[in-house]
DNA sequence: CAACGGAATTTGTCTGAGTATACTTGTGCG
DNA sequence: CGCACAAGTATACTCAGACAAATTCCGTTG
């Protein structure tokens, strides 16, 4: 639950920099960084310092080395684009949008499923987790750091109690959209919107266990947080899946409404 | 596409024996590897690189290491699973059952609604790969290597055609438990489905560019495929979901007969 | 023109030493 | 007696320099 967040050490620093100029674009896939010995030297560390760092990229994908060619950075399609370290990277500067919007797709494919397990499989202690957040988020603003914190407590808890490891695993991947979303929304204007409501009704699926109605609740409020960002003022437009968004909003509460009915009929 | 599949270095042979180990409970969480000198002085490799192989399992979330206390392995919550390399080792002995399971679940979250996407969003050339893998897996028998290869062909193509990053990085997950899961159902007996018709429609759906049809194509052959295996006669008893398998599959055809009749209405 | 072989370059590996960190134990003070 | 703090110690961490191996490039040769 809490990060030792441990103080980074040479190799893990020069990672976390390497890392951040590559996923944002200053080193450009097919670029070969410097020598190893020019780079080390050049930073004043080892080369088997510097070599440590470069074997971390490494295995995240984002770059490969062989003898007398170097080290190249790799195409995104060859990152390991949902490793924890890679995601932060990503939202350590202003993240290339169409990737937000990806995760954001994801979720909405991932979240809303975890929520159906969750009702089935949680356990006492993690509605306990999960209200206790919900707790925190109704008592503080949104702006907080608190209540960014308690969301992704609630989000954590959920995947978590989906009983399903590779939900688990995607927990920080998940917890990256959801807290800079909520910065993000809040750049320019105030949240119209207030999303605890919509938490609540997810957690009250789950806590009574219903799945369809915590895959409802967890569908609609991916959505609205979808909807939340790609209206709000910063969002380019070039992305602006405005349209596709909402429409897609639109179509699954119909869609829902019809097989309420058809359930009736 | 093609594998570079260079040879591996030392860092990366220690790295992935620690790992299958590691992965396959040899090792298990909590327990402290053998200092550096001795581990190194055992494999008769320098001890630089061994500290890269840790490295590597550091950076993959298998193990943390501090001074004076050594490197120990981390609970499972913390490893990444879904880094190609670790679900490669996962699939390099008998993997855990409840693992593999838990797997094919998030396949069936994720790759309908890739399927969906993919036929909105499918260039020409992806068409065509998947044509070309579809053509090929009609021609083999399910036993070749030559139909598995094209079978991950397929199921990387349709994710590289969702056009979204982040289903893609799942490429080699999904693949391992693709190309696993057909080697698992033939260990005893041979295959009693043919799995081509059910590709065939997910390909036919995409290609006409209906992301409904494609999704229910898709849905339809990830849940078939986790029938298979459940029913298999190695699959063990305890973590036979069966049930909920089939159930799952029934649901998920009323749901959609319902929805087609609403739609009717 | 092609195949082969050697040279140059870069990562890969090794060795050995010293440093920093975090756990453990001891010690003094309340 | 107990608790805070300091010293000790085991371990990973960092450094330095040298040599080895692999791969590309280019010249040589048939």
């Amino acid at each position: 639950m809490k990060k030792p967040s441990q103080k980074l050490r040479i190799p893990g620093t020069i990672a976390r920099d390497l890392g951040v100029m590559i996923v944002s674009g200053v080193l450009k896939p097919g670029m070969v960084l410097e020598g190893e010995v020019e780079a080390s030297d050049q930073r004043k560390v080892s080369r088997s310092a510097y070599r440590e760092a470069v074997r971390i990229l490494v295995a995240k994908g984002l770059v490969y080395s062989k003898p007398k060619v170097g080290t190249r950075v790799n195409d995104r399609a060859a990152w390991h684009l949902l490793d924890p370290d890679v995601l932060s990277w990503i939202f350590q500067v202003e993240p290339d949008y169409t990737l937000v919007y990806s995760l954001f797709e994801m979720r909405s494919m991932v979240e809303p499923e975890a929520a159906a397990l969750a009702a089935e499989r949680r356990t006492p202690n993690q509605i306990k987790v999960m209200a206790a957040a919900l707790e925190i988020m109704s008592r503080n603003k949104t702006t907080t750091k608190e209540w960014r914190d308690a969301d992704e407590t609630f989000h954590s808890a959920l995947l978590e109690a989906s009983g399903n490891a590779f939900l688990s695993s995607m927990t920080s991947s998940i917890n990256a959209a959801v807290s800079w979303s909520t910065i993000f929304k809040q750049r320019h204007e105030p949240l119209k919107r207030d999303p605890v409501p919509d938490h609540r009704r997810v957690f009250k699926a789950i806590a009574a266990g219903s799945p369809s109605a915590a895959r409802k609740a967890m569908g609609q409020l991916v959505r609205l947080a979808l909807i939340d960002i790609t209206t709000a003022p910063k969002w380019p437009g070039k992305v602006s899946r405005l349209k596709k968004a909402t429409a897609l909003h639109k179509a699954q509460k119909t869609r829902k409404t019809a097989r309420k009915l058809s359930l009736l009929g």
